[in-house]
This record gives C-alpha cells, structure tokens and sequence, in this order.
DNA sequence: TTTTTGGTTCTGTACCAAGAGAACCAAATT
DNA sequence: AATTTGGTTCTCTTGGTACAGAACCAAAAA
C-alpha cells in the first residue's frame, strides 16, 4: 500500500472540513462526515479505501467502519472497476431523488403518531389541538403537493 | 415540592413513549425526548418543573439539563403566570410555521457550501457536476416555491 | 430573620461509542 | 507454495455524556 494521498488545495481541505461539519451536525462521526465531504471535493468522485485512509489520516479501522456504515445508510456507494480488484467508493448524495421519496414514507409515520395523540386529547384545550390539527394538514398536505412540485421543476429546467 | 405527579391513562403512557423514541431516533437524550412527548400528550399543555420531574420520575438535574437544551434548541418555551412565580414548559412543536421558515435559511448556507464546492471543480467530471449543479438548482427552487406553497395551502384550508 | 420554594450547580458513576493498532483472513499475484 | 493486496475484525484506550444525589443559592414567603 504506497502512499496514495490526494492532494488538495487549502481551500479544496477547507471545504473538506467545513461540510464535514454540516454532516457532523447531523449527527454523523467526524470520520464518516469527512468520507462524504471529501468525495464531493476530490477531483475524482470515485476513491478507494487506501486514497481515503492516507488523505484523512486515520486507521483503517475507522475506515471501514465509516465505510459500512456510510453503506447501509444508503450515502454511498460502491464501484467495481473491470480488471481491477479494489473498489472505489463514490457519493450517493447526487442520487437525492431518492432519498426525497423516502422521507415522505417517514413523515407518513409521524403524522401517524400526531393523529393518535390529538385523538386522545381532550377538548377542552381548543387552540392546541387545533394548532395540531394544523400541523398535520400540513404534513399530509406536503406530501402531496411534492409529486407536482418536482414536475414543476423539472419542466422549468433549460 | 409536594406530589405534583400527573395522572396519564396507559395509552398516553405509550404515546409519551412512542413520542419520545421518535425523538431519541433524531439524536436527542431519553429525557429531553419524553418531555417534549409529554408536553404532547398531557391535558395541560403548560406543565412546571416539578410536575415534569414527578410525573417522568427523573432527577432534578436531568430535568434541569434538559430544559435547559430544549430551550436552547428553540423546542419549548417558558410560560410565567401572573401572581407565579413557577415557570411553565410548553412545547414549540404547533409553532412550526417558524422552525420552517428557519429551516430555509439553513438549507441557503447548505447550498452556499455546494456552489462553492461546484465552482472549485474540474470540468472533466461532467456528470458528477451536473447533477451538483442540479442539486444545487432543486434546493433552490423548493426554498423560493415555499412561500406560494403555503399560501396554496392556507387557501385551500377549510 | 428564618424558612420555603424553585430551581442550578457540583461531584461521582456508569455506560457507550469512536477510533487506534494489531492480528487476522481470503483472494490474487508471484 | 510463498507473498502481497485489500480489506475485516478484535481488543483496548480514551473521551464524552446522561443521570443520580446532594450541596448550594437567590427570591419570596412567613
């Protein structure tokens, strides 16, 4: 395993790290979060196990750790090149179309939940339930609008 | 500090429960959870220190750390009475209008970091940049459909 | 002034998760 | 058959955090 470092910019590393925060936010660990930054920024979108470990630093372990993770998360992906046996890692955060439609299912769950809750609520507490009952108009009410949404935008592209 | 404990029926214990894992998922601590499920879930949406720390049978500082990250976090709000000197705990989750016009501004600087990503990287990676670009061009458009979005659906309100 | 109320802060413990480092392993290469 | 490559898995350390319990404290009440 030779040294396969990228190199990158002092801005190229920056932007590293400053995405790498926005995942972090998220809840993310600081290696996993820097995986996806850097598959953004690195001029080749597709690295593979070694060019991450020497260009982050880190031990492997936390690699591939990151990398299984990053995995069933659904964040990236894996390439096999013909000929070659190591695999390449790419981004999935550009397949986001996706991940749009699944998070509707999800928001389905919650409203769910809120329907229980103001169900059971007594009546005597008028604009809280009604501020609830609000809420979940809304979520169901942006599910549905989001199909025409992105056909909108899709006819409006150049 | 007598016992302030508030009377939950066995389903709004499980709702408070359902309520709180749903948070947990989101990163938050088993306590801040339940709090705000309770705040959910129980008849008065106003509920003070001790009826929180009776009723979830938690210390007091894990009421109090909680709190205060709830109010930190812009989750609830503190409520004074006149002629109280108690504070009262109530959930910000029916003000979610503004949370979302917040949100907006967050996803700005999200796609502040993206164009400047876009803008620092070669041009021989076509498609990857494409679909950035696109992303970049998605997130905008839901951020300037959003107001008329929220009109269409104020209209269309019974 | 003393006591009570409504909390906050400090200290200690227990747990959990991230990451390092090394051992390990299967497939490919020599 | 021996070695190299491309990782995975195991163990250990470290750091952080949630929570309990108790001490503490300021404002209000008595």
């Amino acid at each position: 395993m030779e040294d396969s470092k990228i190199h990158l910019s002092e801005e190229q590393k920056t932007l590293v790290e400053r995405l790498g925060m926005t995942y972090e936010r998220s809840g993310m660990t600081q290696v996993a979060s820097r995986i996806l930054g850097l598959l953004l920024v690195s001029e080749d979108p597709d690295l593979t196990f070694d060019q991450l470990q020497a260009t982050l630093g880190v031990s492997k372990s936390a690699i591939s750790n990151s990398l299984n993770f990053l995995i069933n998360t659904n964040k990236i992906e894996e390439i096999s090149r013909l000929g070659e046996r190591k695999r390449y890692f790419r981004s999935k955060v550009l397949q986001w179309k996706e991940e749009i439609k699944k998070s509707s299912s999800q928001m389905t769950q919650f409203t769910d939940l809120l329907k229980t809750v103001l169900k059971q609520r007594p009546g005597n507490t008028l604009e809280f339930n009604q501020n609830l009952a609000e809420l979940i108009d809304f979520m169901e009410f942006m599910r549905e609008e989001m199909p025409m949404l992105f056909k909108k935008w899709e006819s409006r592209k150049k």
